[in-house]
DNA sequence: CTCCTTTGTCCTCTCAGTGGAGAAAGTTCG
DNA sequence: CGAACTTTCTCCACTGAGAGGACAAAGGAG
């Protein structure tokens, strides 16, 4: 189904439309305030963005002590697609321009099964979705999947937890199916842009997004960009080292970060401490349902189970290690934790402040907020969202 | 002394400014073929350049097969100052504006003796560039200190290792003295813009460069700018913790890379290895010389001393190590390794490049060249002279 | 000497954008 | 209720940047 492909002609129609995203329905006095142009300049541009159909007439403004303003704003029947593929399930939700989530459908699914199974269900997600009356089609959709990606042509670069996926042309495929212009980016890129566009990090020029779900990754934000790296890899800091000598890692060294902390690593560890005998409380939980997940780590140490509770820390203290490198080097105004296991809360984010203030030269940590993502699961698919969003809204 | 204050009006010069620096004298139809400007526009902006004084006619270009075209270059007269002050001693150079170093002077000096100490010595050299008919004023300085900075206003922050210049208003001061427009930077940050101006990084728009002096610092280049982090501090990796549990380090720390590879650790650990009786050659060279340094230890290496050879693979794994990690994390397209203990050559090197590929996905490895500076002492000073440059080159 | 190429200058035309003036629409206060 | 003040919006003349073409100047190739 095709839908408007109208894009700004200039820089100042680009701006007024993130205005008008970012800020909600807006009189042109307001917009005027905001962009340095004369009113008529103002008027001529908001116009013409009226005769594309990207924006529409959004009745009378409260008066401000004067006339009342004609108020304008986005269209509200734009749509977006907003895809998060994870390692292990899937999340697809539809935004309006303002990048409000309209629906949102979470599926587990296992990357490894290909990008043809993959961007099967994604299809028949988004087909449910517009299904139930969301959309009748889309203008745009984002792309998140849990690997490296060379971002101007959407593929997948050597990805190592999703083979099958390296040089399959993600963006020109879904490009293809959906009808419509699609951004691909790597899932924890997106969880940056998710939490800079709605979450902890909107003011924030320079940060961090530490993202420990099945694997580990970092979002790099420069100057208010994602910074993607030579080769898109960038933020790759599950195999740093994070123990020497430690654990043998899936990539052929030993002691990475990720061996010693993740989803995967803390089931796992969880696993053989209730086999060991070493916590009745997760040994009960294993019993229960037949295998451990980071989840049930989170509901043993809030139960108080002291060996849950000091697997979080240890955790902790890997995780914390790695980062107080990352924010001696790169030292950033924020560092925000995320991803499937901010379900260990505060426990797991104590351990890791208590590890980069310990470890990390006090100018870098004076005032560095070390905090919990605001989005949770769906920092990555708003994410998504704005990635096309700003790509729709630049000039063509 | 005064100097011609003239800066570019707008955008267009600024460039044109910049062309000429970076391609020498050139014709103005050469210059339009960077530019897409009309060639008529391009002849209004190098007028009004010729009549600031900045640009001068240059005499008549080759033929490319029809009338000659007139040259015009930077005012040959122009005088720019840069100034590296390291821990340890203090290069200042005089440039013109194509940034060719015209002199050069190289003095030690302790930088902990403070500010006024330092700006005293620096003056006096600077006086003696101008005696000798290098320049009869300076119209910008680039200052480069061995510690953070807060950029916009040029003020050392909480240098570690320069005690009692901690908030002293470098910028100012000297651009009172010098009665120029200065911009101070760290001096990693110099290197980088050295090596980025005239040396081995100048097409990667991101890269790293590690200094290895008495400190070790990185400075970070993100889309062909310097990247400086939310306090000044970024690239401050001394202090990563290399060795679980290690050496002592002044911060307060075990195990930090400066504790275990400097230019300072590696002449305390030649030292003990002398006096432990490990290397004959190491203990003559203590003794002859009264103290090891960096350099006795890289003329051991090379006269074949296995100990001496063992400090520096020794040296060059725990910082590799560290390296591996930053580009995991950063993804450059080049890491280049300078400072002090260049001279240590290719044994670090190959020590520092062997533990880098073996920890690092190849991804990230895969096209990352890992060399040696190209411009040795003068990489800071070039860096300083482009730092200022590029102030005055940039629209006022 | 002729023809072609390159460079530099001049002039006109276009168009984005500014900065009013003034009309339209509301509010406040006597 | 009306007068005075505010705010919003439209219209229009004016400015200035810049493009682009015509043409002159200068040189090379044959």
């Amino acid at each position: 189904m095709r839908r408007m492909t109208a894009r700004p002609a200039n820089a100042h129609q680009a701006r007024l439309l993130q205005l008008l995203r970012d800020g909600g329905p807006n009189s042109r006095a307001q917009l005027g305030d905001q962009v340095d142009l004369s009113r008529s300049k103002l008027a001529v541009e908001v116009d013409r963005l009226l005769e594309t159909g990207l924006v529409v007439a959004d009745g009378l403004a409260a008066s401000r002590g004067g006339r009342r303003s004609h108020n304008v704003r986005l269209n509200p029947e734009l749509r977006l697609l907003g895809v998060d593929i994870g390692a292990t399930s899937v999340d697809v939700a539809v935004t309006n321009a303002e990048l409000e989530i309209l629906g949102h459908i979470n599926q587990p699914l296992d990357v490894r099964e290909g990008p043809v199974a993959v961007f099967e269900h994604v299809l028949s997600m988004a087909a449910k979705l517009r299904a139930s009356g969301l959309a009748e089609g889309f203008d745009g959709a984002g792309i998140g999947v849990p690997g490296p990606v060379r971002f101007p042509e959407g593929v997948p670069v050597a990805p190592p937890i999703m083979p099958g996926w390296d040089g399959f042309p993600v963006r020109e495929a879904l490009s293809q199916e959906l009808g419509c212009p699609v951004m691909v980016d790597n899932d924890v890129n997106l969880m940056a842009l998710g939490e800079q566009h709605a979450g902890v990090a909107r003011t924030v020029p320079d940060f961090l997004v530490v993202k420990i779900g099945t694997g580990i990754g970092c979002g790099i934000v420069v100057g208010g960009d994602v910074y993607r790296g030579t080769t898109g890899s960038a933020g790759d800091i599950g195999h740093i080292q994070a123990v020497p000598d430690g654990r043998p890692c899936a990539c052929g060294n030993r002691g990475c970060l990720e061996a010693h902390f993740s989803g995967a690593a803390l089931a796992r560890d969880a696993t053989e401490a209730a086999q060991q005998g070493l916590s009745a409380d997760l040994a009960n939980r294993l019993e229960a349902n037949g295998g451990l997940s980071a989840a049930d780590v989170a509901a043993a140490a809030a139960a108080g189970d002291a060996t849950a509770l000091e697997l979080i820390r240890e955790g902790g203290r890997s995780t914390g290690q790695v980062i107080a490198g990352l924010v001696s080097f790169f030292n950033p105004g924020l560092v925000v934790i995320g991803g499937g296991v901010t379900g260990l809360g505060h426990n797991l984010l104590a351990a890791i402040r208590t590890q980069v203030y310990r470890q990390s030269l006090p100018l870098a940590t004076g005032n560095l907020p070390i905090v919990l993502g605001e989005l949770g699961p769906t920092a990555g698919v708003i994410g998504a969202a704005r990635l096309i969003s700003d790509h729709l809204f630049s000039p063509a």
